[in-house]
RNA sequence: UGAGGCGUCGUCCAACGGCAGGACUGCGGACUUUGGAUCCGCGUAUGAAGGUUCGAAUCCUUCCGCCUCAGCCA
């Protein structure tokens, strides 16, 4: 699919928005930055996908760039295998592969700016003073006693920091912003501190390393990037990451950030922690584990890119918090290899079936790989004779009514062959069915069909092959192993099983390495790229086949599925009730008499009401703006109305100074709304006209042609216009579809653009309706 | 507790003041030499309450719920 065919999101709106208001100039540019200290997962999936279809949707670009800036935990080993995966997904990163630690010179000019600018200094306080002065949520943090070193001292220290006179933790590079922020990532955060480690690039070059957020925001500005996108849990981090641009640059384009949520997946984990943990406790074979979220582990199971691609659109992006079904990633693998896997004949538990009244020798059955598809082409010979093994689950001795498959006299078709009746049961000691002795149709071998005959399928008893078979099932029992006390314990002790018995038709005998079949009847198979060979095939299954039958019985074996909010960690009860706004502002009032007498007077103006002034009273600045409005001629009530329900969903965030309407303009502007010279609606647009751009309401009234329409003819020929263009939604209408005359006076209410009144509209409306 | 963010069918995502829609799942049916695939049908969801508006999922207010942040990790 084309990028731009692909539906949006609200980053693409963002992108659009940037693009129409000239906001971003050049190419838009995105990146992924991982840090190379483990394995890239499917959520990690999700953000390559994003990134690099953002670009490609936009024609920019996407980088791949390294966030290698602890030497602790990073390893070349990682960014092998991290390129790969990239790649196996289609991100193409062209000449733009960076590392955070080619860009280490440079980050260290801006920091050393930034203590030029008094903006940042050497703390050489320990660890745990730091942590202390930082405070906690509802207590500010003290300063440290060296923050106010003052520049030349700061850059002494820093370049000693760097020239390793200091050992580990002796000090940090601090910014200075506020203690006392709400936002404890401001609290002077640390920018640099000492590790005397060696770094998988840089070698020895450096014993100071820039920390996270002064770094990312700086890789993404001297690459140019222009929509920096990462995981929810760094919106706080938004504020630190603009004041580093702000304090650095002036940057062209200036890097914006922008948060989604990540991918949680149903029966599965994703933190690298607890995959790093299942890893090295040998719970899963490696990080290529076809059981692991892993991309290496879904390659190596059978999935493919075009899978996840599937997936990822289909998931959509958002900021919510979700946990995606994992039956929608089942659908996608399904979906994907349905469409690339020719139908082969394998049998994983087999049970012997003797057509005892064949009598001649065995055949070789010329059967289609694409049996759906015969113009796909290729066939292959399938030995087929007296003596077959068929599945144990396909028979029953004691079958349902709607049972299709095998049963005691019961005709079943063998798949591409013939039609056989189950004669007799051999058993074994204990009672086992060892063997199925059946007749056969001769006349069922070309066709023939038998409404409601089921088919099964089957190899040759002797001349299939034995070949290793692993059947992949989820890692955990509970949709939320995160939400259990200990993952661990959900784990799913059936996820990996074999099938000791499987036999396989011997066209499978050389399977290449990485390829896909369907094996007829059970399941989507792939020859494992790594131990399977030619002659010697291993395979994987990659994914059920979807299994109506057995999804009606109970849950055959599948793993129960626990409700989502099973074991939900108890809710900790707030120590005292949180304190609401509206407690808040009179908490301030009580605190500050000048608060209080404004609200007071404003309480006590006509046609407010008391949340009116309540509201009105929030802030000094507030109330002023509106004692201007008012001052200018307006009547309080209205103003009030206008200024809470309307002026401040337009206005966004900014503060009502910062506005390019005047308080007075305003003022004036709901004089003329409530004059009668115009409608609400048409209001509404001449309001947010004036907060694009100033200037006097009624001159602007008249230049937009906002005035009310009174005059009935012209209103007769807007609905006459709207009814010959809504003529389907009219017919629904006069068929009872009475809610559409909501949509329709819409329609009418846009032709008119707001300026008729709304009563005169409808009832013009339903005259013209009948 | 301070700050930031998020609440739409069972699940995921749309609807950007004007008919709450799509996909997944599930259920039913058709078709079928895979109980697969394909096709058709089936939907009591806007967290709650107020307000603004002719009209609110959407704007305002309050309340409720969930998530993130107090690493010299990223």
């Amino acid at each position: 699919m084309a990028e731009s065919a692909r539906p949006g999101n609200f980053l693409t709106d963002i992108v659009d928005a940037d693009l129409a208001a000239g906001r971003v100039r050049g190419p838009i540019v995105t990146r992924f930055p991982p840090e190379p200290n483990g394995f890239l997962h499917v959520g990690h999936a999700k953000s390559i996908l994003l990134n690099f279809g953002l670009a490609a949707r936009y024609g920019g670009r996407a980088h791949l760039r390294f966030d290698d800036t602890n030497p602790t935990t990073e390893d070349t080993e990682y960014v092998e295998s991290i390129e790969n995966d990239v790649r196996w997904l289609g991100g193409d990163w062209g000449e733009h592969l960076h590392f955070a630690s080619d860009y280490f010179e440079k980050m260290y000019a801006c920091a050393e700016r930034l203590v030029r600018d008094g903006k940042a200094y050497v703390d050489s306080q320990p660890q745990d003073a730091i942590r202390e002065q930082r405070g906690s949520f509802e207590r500010p943090g003290v300063a440290s006693p060296f923050r106010n070193r003052n520049p030349e001292e700061n850059l002494d220290l820093l370049g000693r920091m760097r020239a390793g006179e200091f050992p580990d933790g002796a000090a940090v590079l601090r910014a200075r912003i506020d203690m006392a922020h709400p936002n404890v990532l401001m609290r002077d955060p640390l920018l640099y501190r000492i590790r005397h480690a060696h770094h998988h690039r840089t070698g020895d070059a450096w014993c100071i390393y820039p920390m996270y957020d002064f770094a990312h925001p700086l890789e993404d500005a001297f690459e140019g990037v222009t929509h920096s996108i990462c995981t929810l849990e760094f919106e706080s981090n938004r504020e630190l990451y603009d004041w580093v641009l702000d304090h650095t640059g002036p940057w062209d384009p200036r890097p914006r950030q922008y948060e989604f949520a990540r991918l949680a997946l149903g029966y599965t984990v994703m933190s690298k922690r607890k995959l790093l943990q299942i890893v090295n406790e040998g719970r899963v074979s490696g990080w290529d584990d076809p059981r692991m979220p892993t991309i290496a582990g879904m390659r190596r199971r059978g999935v493919t890119p075009d899978a996840l691609r599937d997936f990822a659109d289909l998931i959509g992006v958002s900021k919510n918090n979700s946990v995606v079904d994992i039956g929608k990633f089942e659908f996608c693998i399904r979906g994907d290899l349905e469409k690339r896997s020719p139908r082969a004949l394998a049998v994983l538990d087999p049970i012997r079936l003797t057509i005892a009244d064949w009598t001649g020798p065995d055949e070789e059955l010329d059967l289609p790989w694409w049996p759906a598809e015969p113009d796909r082409g290729g066939h292959r010979k399938v030995p087929f004779g007296r003596d077959l093994l068929v599945e144990r689950d396909d028979f029953s001795a004691d079958p349902p009514p709607d049972w299709k498959r095998l049963a005691p006299g019961r005709d079943v078709r063998l798949a591409g062959a013939v039609v056989v009746r189950c004669e007799e049961v051999v058993l074994g000691p204990g009672g086992v069915v060892v063997e199925i002795r059946c007749s056969h149709d001769p006349s069922s071998r070309t066709g023939g069909a038998r409404r409601g005959l089921g088919t099964i399928h089957w190899v040759h008893a002797t001349r299939s092959i034995p070949a290793p078979v692993r059947l992949y099932d989820r890692l955990f029992t509970a949709e939320l192993p995160d939400a259990a006390g200990n993952f661990l314990d959900v784990m799913n002790p059936g996820s990996l099983s074999s099938a000791p018995g499987a036999r396989v038709e011997p066209a499978l005998r050389d399977a290449a390495p990485g390829t896909h079949w369907q094996f007829l009847r059970v399941g989507y198979f792939f020859a494992d790229p790594v131990e399977s060979r030619p002659g010697a095939p291993v395979f994987n299954r990659t994914m059920t086949l979807k299994d109506t039958w057995a999804s009606r019985g109970a849950g055959a074996d599948r793993p129960s599925a626990p409700a989502r909010s099973a074991p939900r960690a108890p809710a900790t009860a707030p120590a005292t009730p949180r304190r609401g706004r509206t407690e808040a502002r009179a908490d301030a009032r009580a605190g500050d008499p000048v608060l209080a007498a404004l609200h007071a007077r404003l309480a006590s103006l006509p046609g407010i009401s008391a949340e009116q002034a309540d509201l009105l009273s929030a802030d000094p600045g507030t109330a002023a703006w509106f004692d201007e409005a008012v001052a200018a001629g307006a009547a309080p009530g209205p103003v009030a109305r206008w200024l809470l329900n309307e002026l401040l969903g337009l206005a966004g965030e900014a503060p009502l100074g910062s506005l390019p309407l005047r308080a007075g303009d305003f003022g004036r502007f709901v004089s003329l709304a409530e004059s009668g010279r115009t409608t609400g609606a048409a209001a509404k647009t001449l309001l947010a006209s004036l907060l694009e751009r100033p200037g006097d309401p009624a001159a602007r009234l008249a230049e937009l042609g906002l005035e009310r329409v009174d005059d009935g003819a012209a209103i007769s020929a807007a609905i006459g216009r709207v009814l010959a263009a809504q003529a389907a939604e009219v017919a629904r209408y006069r068929a009872g579809e009475k809610k559409l005359v909501g949509f329709l006076l819409g329609a009418a209410m846009r032709e008119t653009q707001g300026k008729a009144d709304p009563a005169a509209l409808r009832r013009a409306l339903q005259e013209a309706l009948g």
